[in-house]
DNA sequence: TTGAAAGCGGTACCAT
DNA sequence: ATGGTACCGCTTTCAA
């Protein structure tokens, strides 16, 4: 019945290897790690003694005496939708692939987001932090490397973006092609700065001939009740340009339900190119949101490597992709 | 020109705070944290040299000292597709508000996967690992407290998983009573456990009637490429049962570029409930999965506080979601 | 209530 | 090439 490894239940530190091994502590770090000069016979037994006793070296002790974390952060509002997630993977491969563990952070609608952020800020090497998560100031305190990731940029703070008012004129372009003239922007503004930039092209290119209608959320319950509302008004729109691809989703799901038909009484369009956006046959707007993250993480390590370099400002093309849903075309276009 | 902050670009520590409020360390130690006691007035002249340096303590130092980290972490095997977002959002969202910080590790195809996570497992207090990450072996070689997620269980580690082998059976019986006669299963038993539960219910059911289509992946290109396959065949099945919602959209996008109707002549189902599988009309299991990522974190921090009790294991109820893919039905079946 | 000092487990400089 | 040792910055006895 007696257990075997009463000897230490705990982890093998750099004493006891050393000692097994006959050497100082000094040695059996620099042993395993191999950049520093050691003999090959004193390497092979520390290693032995390492094996044996199945060491690892402390994190906690190795990042108190490096002075770094070996390990980033990435703050994000939410993590449902594809979109956050996707950014989150591509920044994690990236990161992962140069070495540093990711910690993660939901801000969601937590009132202390911005301790929690500066608590994060005390655990890593630097951080990525995505749109509407924390104020401005929040992000000038930290003394640590931040990039933005898809938010108006800060001063001396590098940012990655995509771009929005060019592909969102493209967008309002295509759709006065169609020959409509009533149209309404569904989206709020204030909840995002990605959302300006798209509401800013369409009103360039369609001025007065569309209004706002600010929506009270991003997910398809809020594009559902905004799509009811405005179908139910005296003069509805003949397209309706949202936000994003989940209130297009919810404003199909309204139209459907109040028997209008899209794209014949209501052209749709949204803008993400999520999933489910192509089985809904729905026009919208592709993002690179891996690569958001993915450059994101590879700006991070090298401003942790060389703070010196002045900030850097990206913005990643992204895509109209016309289906169905914006009105009849000649050819079917694929996917 | 010169800069003001010549004194201490880098973080205040403890010595400075105990300098400037003329006391020693240890009462800062104690006074920054509530428990012990110090006078009101120390505490004070503590707390405002703190925040007049900025003063935060290290975490590293914090760690090193305390033995832990205040973090966990989770393994999952990717981040595409809702599933495995959902779970690592239910989880993050338990364990900040337990107080502790998140790491993530994505193992997707690398073959140092072990090692990812046995390097992760010494920046961690608890781990909890979802599905197909790495092997057995590498789990109960850790020394950590850990949690699996919808994986077999391992002798003496906690598991969480969602019901497989009854709600397949529902499904199957579903499709039997539509009075189909041949079926085919598509998916992978050997990519996850869950997969197998799915296979062996839907096997209990339908017996010889249904055969096994092996796909080489979980995503719309596997389920489309097998679709296709299957629907050129000399007998194609009736009835197409999918492992998960994004096989089934490719199959039925394959379905759709063959001419085939869904569900007159090929009857189609999934399992997930993603955003996609609604508009698709597809028939579909629902699962909780944020639950199941919330639950583990529970588990996580009560065994990092008490690791004795007996492991634990739950299984969480899905929900059969019948929708047009399967056939016709008398009453519209909501959402 | 407060202070002195011994860890915690490594890294890296300085001798040898 | 190796050993001795001074940190890294905090927590936590043990005395006072």
């Amino acid at each position: 019945m007696a257990v075997k490894a009463l000897t230490s239940n705990r982890p093998a530190t750099i004493y006891q290897v050393a000692e097994r091994a006959g050497v100082s502590i000094a040695t059996v770090s620099r042993a395993l790690r191999d950049d520093t000069p050691v003999t090959d016979e004193t390497r092979r037994r520390v290693r032995q003694a390492a094996a044996e006793l199945d060491f690892t070296p402390s994190r906690s002790a190795r990042s108190l005496a490096e002075g770094r974390h070996a390990a980033n952060g990435i703050v994000f509002p939410d993590l449902v939708g594809p979109y956050y997630a996707e950014v989150v993977l591509g920044y994690e491969a990236v990161a992962a692939g140069l070495g540093s563990s990711v910690l993660i952070l939901a801000t969601r609608d937590r009132a202390d987001a911005a301790d929690a952020v500066r608590e994060l800020a005390r655990r890593v090497d630097g951080l990525a932090v995505l749109g509407r998560t924390v104020d401005d100031d929040v992000i000038t305190g930290l003394a640590l490397p931040v990039v933005l990731i898809a938010r108006d940029p800060v001063p001396g703070v590098d940012t990655v973006r995509t771009g929005n008012v060019n592909t969102a004129r493209a967008l309002a372009e295509h759709l006065r092609g169609h020959g409509y003239e009533r149209f309404a922007f569904l989206g709020d503004p204030d909840g995002s700065p990605d959302v300006v930039g798209r509401w800013t092209g369409v009103r360039q290119v369609l001025g007065g001939a569309c209004s706002l209608v600010p929506s009270p959320g991003f997910d398809l319950e809020a594009g559902q009740r905004a799509a009811r509302a405005l179908l139910r008004s005296r003069r509805p729109p003949r397209a309706l340009i949202c936000a994003n691809d989940e209130l297009a989703l919810g404003a199909l799901r309204a139209a459907e339900a109040a028997g209008r038909d899209v794209p014949g009484e209501l052209a749709v369009t949204g803008w993400d190119d999520l999933l489910a956006a192509r089985f809904a046959g729905l026009t919208t707007v592709a993002q690179p949101m891996r690569a958001l993250g993915a450059t994101a993480a590879r700006w991070l390590d090298r401003r942790i490597n060389d703070p010196t370099p002045a900030a850097r400002r990206r913005v990643l093309p992204t895509r109209l992709l016309v289906r169905g849903s914006c009105g009849a075309h000649l050819e079917v276009h694929p996917r």
